[in-house]
DNA sequence: GGCAACATTTTACAAATGTTAAAAAATCAT
DNA sequence: ATGATTTTTTAACATTTGTAAAATGTTGCC
């Protein structure tokens, strides 16, 4: 089942030693839609993979619920805060299919980090792939209207378009609900 | 001149072996204020360390310049395409003020990250800095007003308050300048 | 000092988005 | 299937933010 993962784009950079040495610590784990696997303030001790299914993280906030990130198979899944600063999360992370995910705790993977050369630049690349993503998101709210935004994120996910309900979606793109549903409506 | 950087936290974590190995690649560049050290659009082969001075990264629209990040001393510095995809990058950045900077070529940078175990797991821990930092600016845009983003940026950097325009403050919060304008008055 | 260039604020108006509430549509569970 | 629940859309109105242009303030330079 893990052997699967080896396909994946992230992974096909590491030699078969160091993909073994990190497979290792690897454990399949599967839930139902709607299991949440992250929770906020709370230090989650592992590091996920996708295997297969949706997932979004969220912040809950007074009076509304912002959903900041979605993944889909491949993405890699972790508490920010507890996997670079050891701290209690803001986020919460919910599958929102039933989902097939790898595991890793974040002790074994510090450990392959402090005693493996191509597994600690494997996890560069996967922060820095996180990195220039969450800028060009940034960088979109600047200069790129609402609407554009939307059909944009339609074009290029049409899986979660599909799937994840526009609650989720407007959050995620930085609109009410309302204003999507007339981003939406302005098309027919 | 660059045994100063040593005091810096983001090198604090280096041993003393590694810390030569890296600084030995490593130059002292000095420039005005105005100085474009990354252009947009160009493969730029250094990664820089500013040790003093204000600098902005923004990118050119059509009818606006968007700033999208400040750094103050201790910034790592880098076209963020050049550096994680060798590919041209999309932002430029200005010194705002004289400064002075160390540098390192890419090439020797990715060398190093071949080699060494403690320079890669450094250039981990950077990338996840910057990824956790940018995260928590696109969360803040959804959970704060424009108002409140000013009076927080103006708290915690208050360097930059005092000497960045604040054309450039208003595009960073993700307002106009006459938005940027009316929050100003608004506490007299 | 005084002019020129640039930065900031102000004003008036326009456009986009938010808020609240209700109706319509879709989905879920028994 | 059908009633209950949830999601999405629609409507009316309020608020925020944007745009353009003029007024004011600041800075640097000769």
């Amino acid at each position: 089942m893990i052997e699967q993962l080896r396909d994946i784009p992230l992974f096909s950079a590491l030699s078969n030693d160091s993909w073994h040495e990190l497979s290792h610590y690897m454990v399949l784990v599967q839930y139902p839609k709607g299991t949440t696997i992250i929770y906020a303030d709370k230090v989650e001790p592992y590091f996920y993979i996708l295997q297969s299914g949706i997932a979004r993280a969220y912040i809950d906030g007074e009076n509304q619920q912002i959903t900041f990130w979605f993944g889909e198979s491949g993405a890699v899944l972790f508490s920010f805060n507890s996997y670079i600063n050891n701290s209690p999360g803001y986020e919460n992370i919910e599958l929102l299919t039933n989902s097939a995910l790898t595991r890793i705790k974040l002790t074994d993977l510090f450990l392959l980090y402090q005693q493996n050369l191509e597994i600690a630049n494997w996890g560069r690349k996967i922060a820095e792939q996180e990195l220039i993503a969450t800028e060009r998101r940034l960088i979109d709210r600047a200069f790129k209207g609402a609407a554009a935004r939307y059909h944009e994120f339609a074009a290029q996910s049409p899986e979660l378009i599909k799937r994840v309900a526009l609650k989720h979606i407007a959050s995620y793109l930085g609109v009410t609900q309302v204003t999507l549903s007339r981003i939406r409506g302005a098309y027919k």
